[in-house]
DNA sequence: ATTACTATTAGGACCTAGTCATAATACTGG
DNA sequence: CCAGTATTATGACTAGGTCCTAATAGTAAT
């Protein structure tokens, strides 16, 4: 038996989310309605045409593509920089950076998020790391937000020291001491 | 003065390029140029029309949130494992890895392999980095193959301890301790 | 200057995947 | 059976094209 408009809407609705690519003319094979039907449904739900949504997918993809590029960037965002001396970054942990099996953050995006924000605070144009110490303090769950607190402890020719401390709420999650090679003298 | 066909052409594709949104109306303007001129163009150089641009662009960001998702796996390849004893991973270095000014690989992907290798020799449902202390001995450049060497060196009841030697050639490039927590005892 | 060739522009028919409006038909519950 | 909802049909119009033909403009060589 055919479904009802408000099933059949409802399965409208997944079958774009899962594929957006779709037209009104697959679609309404797929459902064996009218395309007249499809587009009424999409009214209904405020769907827009196939173009715009693909147009859509495009634009998320674009403004990923520009941010990446620059992935020469911090990774979180950075919210407080003074160079040499500190800056603050942020990191809302999503579901690309936890294990499935039980949401937590997997280690080495923080690490990362502390180690790039090291190599920002550093004014130089070429800035490495030559040893890291860090700690675990506590496991980082899915949603929390991290906030990464550089700060500049020693300078001499070629070397800074950088110290990071994580926090979730008020919690300390990660702390690390990076030792950061420049290529030019200070 | 006017530009001449092949400069057109050339500043066309870079036009595309940066904006592949962009209608032939709007490159017309552009380059004041009639829209039947950008299309021949467009036909010499083999660039579809805006859609099919657009759509291109929406497929890529589709692939890419799919392959985001398996991020339970280890960072890079792993080719040798035992579990609780010892595992190798290679790291084939990729744009993407690398700073773009100078083509050096960011340490913390050379962190994230080590990491998630030392999370995967461990026989245990969920293995997490408690301390972790490395040392990054040379810098890593674009097309080099880093190979990760992980070695459990000591284990009590809940913690291992795991050292991992990054190599690229003969040359060793990182290395680190790892000290990780283990859910459940031995 | 005339010819030869390339480059540009114009026009019309057709396409896809729609929107928007109107109207006819089908189904369903009371 | 009738009312109200749901579905389908139809036609006019849109953007952003393709594809083809044809006219016009510009340039370089004889």
């Amino acid at each position: 038996m055919k479904l009802k408009k408000k099933d059949r809407q409802e399965k409208l609705n997944q079958a774009i989310e899962k594929t957006p690519f779709i037209t009104d003319e697959e679609l309404a094979e797929q459902f064996q309605v009218s395309i007249q039907t499809i587009r009424l449904d999409r009214m209904e739900l405020g769907i827009p045409e196939v173009r715009k949504r693909i147009e859509s997918v495009a634009q998320e993809n674009w403004d990923e593509t520009l941010k990446a590029l620059p992935a020469d960037e911090v990774i979180g965002e950075v919210i407080d920089l003074e160079l040499d001396q500190s800056a603050i970054s942020i990191l809302d942990i999503q579901a690309e950076h936890v294990f499935s099996r039980n949401h937590i953050a997997r280690g080495h995006h923080l690490f990362a998020q502390a180690n790039s924000l090291c190599v920002a605070v550093i004014d130089d144009e070429l800035a490495l790391t030559v040893n890291a110490s860090i700690q675990f303090k506590r496991s980082v769950r899915l949603n929390e937000r991290v906030v990464a607190k550089a700060k500049v402890i020693h300078t001499d020719k070629k070397r800074t020291t950088v110290e990071v401390n994580s926090h979730v709420e008020k919690e300390l999650v990660f702390s690390g001491t990076f030792e950061m090679y420049r290529s030019t003298d200070r």
